[in-house]
Order: C-alpha cells, then structure tokens, then sequence
DNA sequence: GAGAAGCTTACCGATTCCGAACGGGTGTCC
DNA sequence: GGACACCCGTTCGGAATCGGTAAGCTTCTC
C-alpha cells in the first residue's frame, strides 16, 4: 500500500481529501501546519507528499524547498489557488513535480497522484488493491472503508471481514464453517452456532435495498451464502 | 489447473477420489505408499497433498514430518479414521494444514480443498470449478445456480446434489442404491423407497422440456438413473 | 460505566423431505 | 394375446429441517 501524507490546514479539505485518498487504498497521514509536516516526513518517509502552498505558518514554499534541499526524492503534488501562477512557477523551481489548482476534480487530483508514484516507484504502488462494486456499494479492502451510494457505511470489524470474504469467493458459495474458518478462526468448524447468520442479517441491514430481500447477500439453502455483484 | 498428489493405499477410495477430483478439474497423481508419495514430491512440487494417515509402509506422519522438516510449504489436507483423535492432533503437530475424518462426504472433502487451496493460492485457483452443460441446462456447481435457456432454476438442496451426481457419472448408470449413500448418505442402502425417484421426477419437472419423456434424465429400467447430455 | 461488538438463545414461518398409497407401464410366461 | 408380477411415476400431507430475526447476555474498549 502507498502512503501519502497529505499536508493541508483547511480542515474540511483535508477531512474529504483523506477519505477519498484512503477510499482508493492509500494509507494517509495528515498534517495541520508546515512544521507538522516537517515532523511527520523525518519520523516516516511517504512515497507521495501532497503539499497546499497556502498554509498559514511556515508556508508550503519553505517546506519544500527544505525537503529539496535535504535532498528528498520523495514526489511532491502541490495544490494551489487559481491566479497564483507565480507561486506554481516557485514551486517548480523549488522542486515540486506536479500541481493541480484548486478547485480540482476528485478524478484529476487522483490521477495525477497515481501518475506520479508510478513515475516513481512503477505500476505495482501506484495500482494497488482494487475496489469492489455490487450494486450500489464500494468496497475498499486496504483501507478498510465501504461506500453506499457515496457515503460511508460504518462496518464493525467482523462484518467487514465477512463482507471480504464473500468478495472474495467471486460469486461462489461459501458455506458457514468456511466462514467461520475464514473470518472467525474456528478450527474445523462444525456448526451449531447462528453466527455467521446474525453476522449476514446486519450486513443486509446496512447495504441492501430491500434487506428481507436481499439482491446481492444471497443464501443458498443447506449450502451458505454467496455475494452476487 | 491446480494439481493435488493423493496418497492413499486403499485402492478403491483412491479410484473414487482421483474421479471425484479430476471431474472438479484438478489434476491428481495417486501414490500408493509413503515411499511412491515421497518419489512424486521430489519429482514435481503440487499445490496441494491429501494424505491418508493409515499407509502400509512408513505410514502418512512420517511423511508429513520429512514433508515438513524439509521446509516444503505445500498445504496437507489429512484423512483419518474416526476415533483416531490422538492422530489427528499428531497430525497438527506435524504440520498438517486441516483433516477430514472418515467415513466423510464427497461435498465435505471438496469444500475442505478448495478451502485450503484459497488459502495457499487464492480464490482465481481454488474456484475454477467447470460449468456443466446438458440440453439447455447449465449447472454451476460453485455457485450453487442452474440455469435453464438463461433463466435462474431455483432446486431444493437435495435436487440440486442429486442432479451433481448424476452428473459427475458422465453418462453412466447410477443405481438407486448408490444415489442414496452419495446424496441420502445412507449406510448401506436397500431400497425401499421411493425417495430418488420422487426427486428425480422433481428434478425433470423443472428441467426437462417433456418432462413424461425426457431427453436427458434417463431412467434405465432395473437399473437406476443416468444423465444423458 | 456507557456503549459498541459479538455471540447465543429462542421462536416463527417457510421450505423441504419422505413414506404411503395408487395407478400406469413393461416384460414375461403360458 | 392375455394375465400376472414387477417396476416406475406421481400425488399428498404431516413432520422435520432450515434460515431470519429479535432480544438478551458477555466481553472489550474508551
């Protein structure tokens, strides 16, 4: 998984960016402030930093060309504000190795990151885990996060797992004592528990349409439970 | 195609398992001994063993522990009999991956395989099941779903493991008897009941186009059932 | 100590199963 | 060809099984 660490002070950008981010399975860390940024790079080197010019102390300017000048080689995409051309120019000089001007598209800020850590680390960092669809449901694996209709459903930690590994199947069946293998560690499940049965009901409740007639989360009398995209 | 090395020394369960096994579409090898087994290992590594613990010779544990102190990482899919709980948790100690006791299932066995071979492999070589096709049927065991002219066939359980059956007999006659120990599991099954033949007729209900005269589930009088594609 | 997560239990409705019974079909023997 | 025995197809209803779900308990976390 590639980390980004994100070095942003307006706080709802930086709250949308990282879920975006995170959404498409980079791990992401955030900075409030230049010299959070600066403390953040030293304790772990990211494979992609994502730099706002604007900030309000130290300023972005400075930071990078700190890091330049430290001899980072680590990828910097630099945001900035229309009509601050000269500043664009600055941070090119200064070593930044793309920008994109605000406002930007969703699709445009992640394209270029994912131009970027292929530039500089090849296709295996850049196209990481992919996203799952079924109906109107995302689902993220490396960053642990599941979208319905474009907002986050909350998922405990079992549910997601089971969700994975119903995924995983690839519309195949998979029976409770492989579920109970897979996703709860029983040894040689035999099954007399309703776990795995509570477990899909909730699963049901927060991503069907219709729950009590599911379109995805199907059961397979005797047999288990499969997922159908 | 995932390939599995058998060693089994009884020769009628090792001919039913390497059938059941490669109509799944595995490729299997069959050793016969320890010493046959240990040969085959060295020659070509496969991506899954099942071992049955009771061998003639140096017997199964020894095997495994070789298998194991020579650092080898394929999965070991154990086969013991009942009551030989002592074994089977030598058989852990060992480095066995997951046992099934014996008498066992056929689903039972198949499950516990593609189990262990997601595990080692993942799901692209676990479940490449084939799709069978008859008339204008097509069945698809992994997904539990059969289709008719593209329409969803919803089968009871049992109609649907009886019409695998009959199909894994690719054509040939299976009797009454064996339908029931395969699908019933029935000990030893004498026929006084009409059970298969209630299914059977379910079955061609649903699937055959006259179901009073059926092109493809055939019934061959003293005999038994056989499935004509 | 409040809340979330996870598991079990218990109950209900729906499906599935299977024996019993009957009737139709098939082969055989005279 | 006719009668008979046997085999198979089919229907039916009670009983068993299976899966959905609400409720409550325990454990863990913050």
């Amino acid at each position: 998984m590639a980390h980004i660490l994100l070095i942003e002070d307006n706080e709802d950008l930086a709250f949308g960016l990282r879920a975006t981010l995170e959404f498409e399975g980079y791990g992401v860390e955030v900075a409030g402030d230049g010299a959070e940024g600066r403390k953040l790079l030293h304790e772990h080197v990211p494979d992609l930093v994502v730099l706002d010019l604007m900030l309000p102390d130290a300023d972005g300017l400075t930071l990078l060309g700190e890091l330049r000048n430290e001899g980072a080689r680590v990828p910097v995409l630099v945001l900035t504000a229309r009509g601050e051309e000269s500043d664009v120019l600055m941070g090119f000089d200064r070593g930044a190795d793309d920008y994109v001007t605000k406002p930007f598209s969703t699709a445009e800020l992640l394209a270029r990151v994912r131009a970027l850590l292929r530039r500089a680390h090849g296709p295996e960092v850049a196209d990481h885990l992919p996203v799952w669809r079924f109906g109107n449901v995302e689902v993220n694996p490396a960053s642990g996060t599941v979208l319905r209709d474009g907002d986050v459903v909350t998922l405990a930690p079992k549910e997601f797992d089971l969700l994975v590994a119903l995924l995983r199947r690839d519309g195949a069946v998979a029976s409770r004592s492989e579920l109970l293998e897979e996703v709860w560690q029983y040894a040689n499940a035999r099954i007399e528990t309703r776990t795995v049965d509570v477990h899909v009901a909730e699963l049901r409740r927060k991503l069907e349409v219709d729950p009590a007639d599911p379109a995805h989360i199907l059961t397979v009398r005797k047999k288990g439970y499969r997922l159908r995209r």
